[in-house]
DNA sequence: ACCGATTGAATTTTT
DNA sequence: TTCAATCGGT
């Protein structure tokens, strides 16, 4: 049996599990990805199961790919036909295939990331004339997924929200969406469940087609992908889910970690199997990661154990601010790297932020370590590559009137804002595309000379380049359309960003290689659902930075874990709730248990937030590891220096008062403004005073409106 | 009408 | 620190 020996007992019953529901529960470092990967194999090779008949769902690209090429070295048999991804891009493909089966839907769709939803809404929010101060983009965008991850009607929304005004904007930003032909990351779970509701035969293909379904990282499943999985799976019941419960981190993505916790119920005789040998960690990590995650009520009972080594203590320091914590950092890898023989690529660091990567990166930069941050505005965000992507959408899908706008005065063409405004107009009156806008506006002359002629000039270049698109592939397109709108000589003194242009157009050409359709359309679908973390390759000799959350699922030798602070690890956000308190425990978690060999904690005593300097207090996670296995030092200790203490301010907790009663705190303004007194403001409307900043006139008031939260205004705006 | 410069505001985590 | 909205000049 090539698939038993390299497991243990339990693995080995998991790989080996007949048909039927299965629940493994895997602590974290228990040998998760090699029991699915062998499980697959085991299907393959010793049940001949047809690669075609498998599904299996992980977190990331990249743990797709991986677990790919592994399988692959395992089997004797190919992969072929076998469907690997995440959710998000297994849904993707079911998309492509079948959305024309729900009324309204075209399948050249464009995907919308959370750059384009949040353009999107501003333009929602302007048609129904509301303030974006008042009904904050993104945090309508944080709303809108609220909904749709729990799949609510809209009738549904009036309960949940008593604004109104809330539900017009989901509407219309539905509506937007559609007019668009484009779908959010949300619609692509949304609209799987939606097709197999309202088509069975849909469904049935699929659940005939997909004998046995694999999900890793279960616990990190939302309301959507669960029913996905419980409807792909209710045929057949060869479920077989993979998680642990104190490793679920993303419940603001709308995660429930009650997926994982009632996954019996929802599967009758489950068979459940625990992995609770760790491989990767020392004693002294594991046991402090076990001490720390038992302050969590919400788990399920599970405790880790190791035959590995003690290995070394904890290390803990507490570092006078962020530079000095990064210099520690530095020390610390400089002297490790020489004494252990390691090289850059075994060490990471992690930081609950990702503006926390500013100051080390500014280390490591002076102390010339080489190193590749994950994360953070990402090489799809950035302002060159999100342009000509524009192009491409726009050649792809000429109903996407946000690419349209993004790229139509760029480079700068002398079409201004106020043509682009007659020219939605326009388009709203014929209901038609921007794009045909342009053609109607040229046709009927409607700007002046000077204007249409350089209507009809882009119009004319992106109808050349829509016929193109049938010829080239995306590397050729890419390459046309930089010679078409002499993109390139707009940005040349940018060498960056000309860097960055020249990456994308290899980018495309990799994929080219790859895609045996050669299609654009591929190729924009790609790039949509393209992170940071799929380019990030562990074997190249440099120095890992990345957040907690994006580290998981990886395992290092040597970490760092920086910004152990009240404040920041736990967030400032999550403070003062319980269910969001023990999250932020868990993200702890998940980064200790990262580690294989030795830990290293810091925290500042004070950090610079964007120009002010703030204090902070250790982490109180810091407490609740057991003393023996730190090895706690301090900026003071090292350098027997002290420094001046930031005072430390404990913010009260007027959050949780019941918002109904605001209108009813007195508002008595006969001696200034106090903390804890109401005020009305000309825009929000009633609230409570948290904080005052200054005095007269110009003071800085944070009240916490009803309905809006917490808001810093002037003083002169409160009656 | 468009463009560039200056000011002003804002920051959790990501498929 | 960065990004976006606004303002005044051309």
């Amino acid at each position: 049996m090539p698939f038993s020996g390299k497991l243990n007992k339990e693995q080995n019953e998991a790989v080996t599990h007949p048909d039927g529901p299965l629940l493994i529960l895997a602590g974290a470092g228990s040998g998760k990805t090699r029991t699915i990967t062998h499980r697959i194999g085991y299907l393959l090779d010793e049940k001949n199961v047809s690669p075609y008949s498998i599904l299996a769902v992980t977190f990331t690209n990249k743990a797709a790919n991986e677990m790919k090429t592994r399988i692959n070295k395992l089997v004797k048999s190919g992969i072929k036909g076998l469907w690997m991804g995440t959710f998000h891009s297994v849904c993707l493909r079911i998309l492509k295939r079948d959305i024309e089966h729900l009324e309204g839907f075209k399948s050249n769709f464009t995907i919308f990331d959370d750059q384009d939803q949040i353009r999107l809404i501003k333009d929602c929010l302007k048609l129904l004339d509301l303030n974006e101060r008042v009904y904050e983009p993104r945090a309508m965008r944080g709303k809108i997924d609220g909904f749709k991850n729990r799949g609510s009607q809209l009738k549904d929304i009036k309960i949940e929200t008593h604004d109104e005004k809330i539900r017009d904007i989901y509407e219309l930003y539905e509506e937007e969406l559609r007019r668009h032909n484009g779908l959010d990351f949300s619609d692509l779970l949304s609209l799987t469940v939606k097709l197999f509701k309202e088509h069975p035969k849909v469904l049935e293909f699929y659940q005939d087609r997909f004998q046995h379904i694999l999900v890793d990282e279960y616990q990190d499943t939302n309301n959507l992908q669960y029913q996905i999985v419980k409807s792909l799976a209710e045929k057949n019941k060869n479920i077989f889910v993979v998680g642990d419960d104190n490793q679920s981190i993303y419940s603001w993505r709308g995660a429930d970690i009650q997926n994982i916790l009632s996954f019996e119920g929802d599967f009758s005789s489950t068979k459940v199997i625990k992995l609770e040998k760790n491989y990767r960690s020392t004693k002294n990590i594991l046991n402090i990661s076990n001490e720390l995650i038992k302050n969590n009520l919400e788990r399920k009972e599970k405790t880790l154990y190791t035959d590995n080594e003690h290995g070394e203590l904890i290390n803990y320091y507490e570092a006078m601010d962020e530079q000095d914590e990064a210099k520690y950092l530095i020390r610390n890898i400089d002297s490790q790297k020489v004494e252990k023989g390691l090289k850059y690529n075994d060490i990471a660091i992690f930081y609950r932020t990702n503006n926390q990567s500013k100051a080390i990166e500014d280390e490591l930069i002076l102390s010339g370590i080489p190193y590749t941050i994950i994360g953070g505005v990402g090489f799809y965000q950035r302002m060159e590559v999100k342009d000509i992507i524009a192009y491409l959408r726009l050649i792809q899908n000429p109903d996407d009137d946000l690419s349209l706008k993004r790229i139509i005065n760029v480079p700068l063409k002398g079409i201004g804002k106020v043509t682009i405004n007659n020219l939605e107009l326009i388009a709203r009156e014929h209901k038609v595309s921007i794009l045909n806008a342009i053609e109607i506006a040229v046709n009927k002359k409607t700007f002046s000379p000077g204007t249409t002629q350089k209507l009809k000039n882009f119009h004319e270049l992106i109808t050349s380049l829509i016929k193109l698109s049938g010829e080239l592939n995306a590397a050729e397109l890419i390459k046309q359309v930089l010679e078409d709108t002499s993109y390139l000589d707009s940005i040349e003194e940018e060498e960056e960003r000309v860097n960055n242009v020249s990456d994308l157009v290899n980018l495309a050409g990799e994929f080219d290689l790859e895609d045996e359709e050669k299609k654009l359309e591929n190729f924009l679908d790609w790039i949509a659902l393209a992170s940071d973390m799929d380019k990030y390759d562990e074997n190249s000799d440099k120095l890992t930075l990345m957040t907690l959350h994006t580290a998981k699922g990886l395992e290092f030798p040597y970490v760092f874990i920086t910004g152990l602070e009240e404040g920041l690890l736990p967030h400032f956000r999550s403070i003062g709730e319980f269910k969001q308190l023990e999250e932020e425990r868990r993200l702890l978690y998940v980064g200790i248990t990262r580690a294989m060999q030795r830990l290293y904690l810091s925290s500042a005593s004070q950090r610079r937030y964007f120009g002010k300097t703030q204090g902070s207090i250790p982490s109180r996670f810091l407490a609740e590891l057991p003393e023996d296995l730190l090895n706690s030092t301090s900026y003071e200790a090292t350098y027997g220096r002290r420094y001046s203490r930031e005072e430390i301010k404990y913010t009260t907790k007027i959050d949780d008062i019941d918002l109904n009663i605001i209108d009813e705190i007195p508002g008595d303004s006969s001696d200034g403004i106090k903390k804890g007194q109401g005020v009305t403001h000309k825009t929000f409307g009633k609230g409570v005073v948290l904080k005052v900043e200054g005095s007269g006139e110009k003071a800085k008031i944070t009240v916490l409106f009803k309905g809006l939260g917490r808001k810093t205004v002037l003083a002169s705006f409160l009656e």
